[in-house]
DNA sequence: CGGACAAGCTGA
DNA sequence: CAGCTTGTCCGG
């Protein structure tokens, strides 16, 4: 008498659960999470074991049998995980599955006896390698603060080091998962982790299968430090005991493809339901993980005060007129660093729609009125902030240009400016190797994702037009422009702090987020922004679905959401030109909304694509 | 997704 | 009406 098991199919496009015997020869190596094969409408195709032993309603003749079994799967906790997450961030838990599945099958009772945490000697120190900025020694105590509640978020600068942070927070009795989404600094951490004896397993997608499937096989034995990206929450460890977010705000925490899974998310849910502690650690708190957090952890003002580069705000308004983007403060310092033979790299932002205007008369930028946001050309339609003005309000000229130096255009006039001899590279997604020789790099913020930068060790960061990243119509600009400075102070991180530098040039040096920067009060930035968005129930305190796709379906999709939950819901939209539409939706409960959506989306059968992407990063 | 089957089109 | 294409349905 075989028992009967429900299965997942690996095919995306079948949303639905199917049962099958399962033969007793194969029964012992069924579980939750098993990958098995089944014969599906006449076809093999992959599945994982969703529950077993089901009392099943299909007629016991048309009922077939497991094929054979695959592979181990993930365990039952990460099935389940799986299928949150799905629900979540409405879409498919299918992806999601096999993102918890080793690379290559693994033959049931092949994995291993399981291991318990061996943590090593409290001697051991992260001292070696660059604990600091050379020359600035900080008292190692003063660089490991105790971490304490369920839910902390620490608040770390960015040029210390925080391995030792990352170190004090790994639980000496079970396993760990700490995810960040860059893969270089993941490495350099299992690096340092191994190093003092910690048994820290590699967890990324760019690594060969056969070496993906050896650390799905280690973490499956449990007693491990799991280290990172997106996927590694679903790493199957037996016996999570802490979880750590590095970097929260990282764009590449969150998945493009649908569901459009967060990592951080999807790692608290984890921790939440082992009950152990998740902790957040970033140079700038994000307004989500402070609204959950229980408490905040930050350095004393001296040892933060150490954790920061030199910053110098150059108001743009201040400079001659003619200067564009080349300021006095700027000229020195690029002059200064590249006498010295240090490298120097000029970020410029072309990323976003928005387009800021400027008089060419009074060289102002043109404003709604006189506090208030300034314009731009073409305006998000969700977020309307104005239209094209004709007069300056200023000087009352007319024909308000486009504030925009191309990179090329800018890379010759910094090239002029230092005499012609000091080369200059303007770097774009096209140059694959960035000139060796350059000591100027021109670019957008893609530049510091790239590793020769890294590893040139800049000395001096400018960022040109600081206004376009605090003034894009996007609800979280504040607090990306604040990350984004975090990052560029990370890549002056090993150089004496005197000789570093970052340079931010701005028209508007009374904006909050430039004084945030100023005087580093990040937590308590962060804290107010958290406050406001709390009063005008913006995000995270109003769930927000972002609905792109065929005119048919998105427009159906918010007819759908209205009936279903009435006026609670607001639907912002739909906008859009020919065939194509996007919306904005808003409910205060996810719940609500996840529900109403997943229906929505299971059950529409017709009238052309819709996309769904939870939380939108960028709104 | 992809196999099954039904309904529609073509040419002799 | 065989032989082919196109469309819709549905899977255990």
């Amino acid at each position: 008498m075989s028992s009967v098991c429900r299965v997942v199919a690996d095919v995306p496009a079948i949303d639905r659960e199917f049962d099958y015997l399962v033969p007793d020869e194969l029964a012992p190596n069924v579980a939750v999470g098993t990958v098995v094969r089944v014969s599906l409408h006449g076809r093999r195709v992959r599945a994982w074991v969703r529950a077993i032993d089901v009392e099943t309603t299909v007629a016991s003749n048309r009922l077939r049998a497991v094929v054979s079994v695959s592979s181990v799967g993930p365990p039952a906790d990460v099935v389940d995980l799986c299928e949150w997450t799905a629900r979540r961030f409405v879409g498919s838990p299918i992806a999601l599955l096999r993102s918890a599945t080793p690379a290559n099958n693994i033959a049931p009772n092949s994995v291993g006896p399981s291991l318990t945490m061996r943590p090593p000697a409290p001697e051991h120190d992260v001292a070696g390698g660059n604990a600091g900025n050379a020359g600035d020694a900080v008292d190692a105590d003063a660089l490991t603060l105790p971490v304490d509640g369920d839910c902390p978020v620490i608040w770390w600068p960015p040029l210390l080091d925080r391995r030792r942070q990352v170190v004090s927070m790994l639980a000496t009795d079970g396993s760990s998962i700490v995810i960040t989404a860059d893969s270089a600094r993941a490495d350099a951490l299992v690096t340092t982790l191994r190093r003092l004896d910690w048994p820290a397993v590699a967890w990324h997608s760019d690594l060969p299968a056969a070496a993906r499937t050896d650390a799905w096989r280690r973490a499956a034995r449990g007693g491990c430090v799991i280290v990172g990206g997106r996927t590694a929450v679903f790493a199957p460890v037996p016996d999570l005991r802490s979880a750590i977010v590095v970097d929260d705000l990282d764009e590449a925490l969150q998945e493009e493809r649908q569901p459009t899974w967060q990592a951080a998310t999807v790692l608290r849910e984890r921790a939440r339901r082992a009950g152990v502690r998740f902790a957040v650690l970033s140079p700038v708190p994000s307004v989500v993980a402070l609204t959950y957090a229980d408490r905040v952890i930050a350095p004393s003002d001296d040892v933060a005060d150490r954790g920061w580069p030199r910053v110098d705000i150059v108001d743009l308004g201040d400079e001659p007129p003619g200067t564009g983007l080349l300021s006095q403060t700027l000229t020195d310092a690029l002059r200064h660093h590249t006498a010295r033979d240090e490298l120097a790299v000029a970020l410029v932002n072309r990323r976003g729609r928005a387009r800021l205007l400027y008089c060419p008369t009074c060289r102002e930028l043109s404003r709604w009125d006189k506090e208030g946001s300034p314009l731009v050309a073409d305006p998000d339609p969700l977020i309307a902030i104005g239209v094209r003005p004709t007069l300056c309000l200023h000087c009352g000229a007319s024909k308000p240009r486009l504030l925009r130096a191309g990179v090329d255009r800018l890379g010759d006039d910094i090239a002029a400016l230092l005499g012609g001899r000091t080369p200059v590279a303007v770097v774009d997604a096209d140059v694959d190797a960035i000139d060796p020789a350059a000591r100027v790099l021109v670019g957008t913020e893609s530049l510091l994702h790239r590793p020769e930068v890294r590893r040139r060790r800049p000395a001096l960061i400018a960022l040109l037009d600081f206004d376009q990243e605090i003034l894009a119509p996007r609800l979280r600009v504040d607090e990306q422009a604040l990350w984004l400075v975090a990052r560029c102070a990370r890549l002056l991180v090993g150089r004496p702090r005197a000789q570093s530098r970052l340079i931010i040039q701005t028209h508007l040096a009374r904006h909050p987020v430039v004084t945030t920067i100023a005087e580093r009060r990040f937590v308590e930035a962060q804290s107010v922004d958290a406050a406001e968005r709390a009063a005008r129930s913006l995000p995270p305190f109003v769930a927000q679905a972002l609905l792109t796709g065929d005119l048919p379906a998105v427009d159906a999709a918010c007819a759908g959401l209205r009936l279903l939950l009435g006026d609670a819901v607001t639907v912002k939209g739909p906008s859009g030109a020919g065939t194509k539409r996007r919306a904005l939706v808003e409910h205060p409960d996810v719940d609500a909304l996840t529900g109403v959506l997943g229906d929505i989306a299971s059950g529409a059968r017709t009238e052309g694509r819709l996309r769904i992407e939870m939380d939108p990063a960028r709104v």
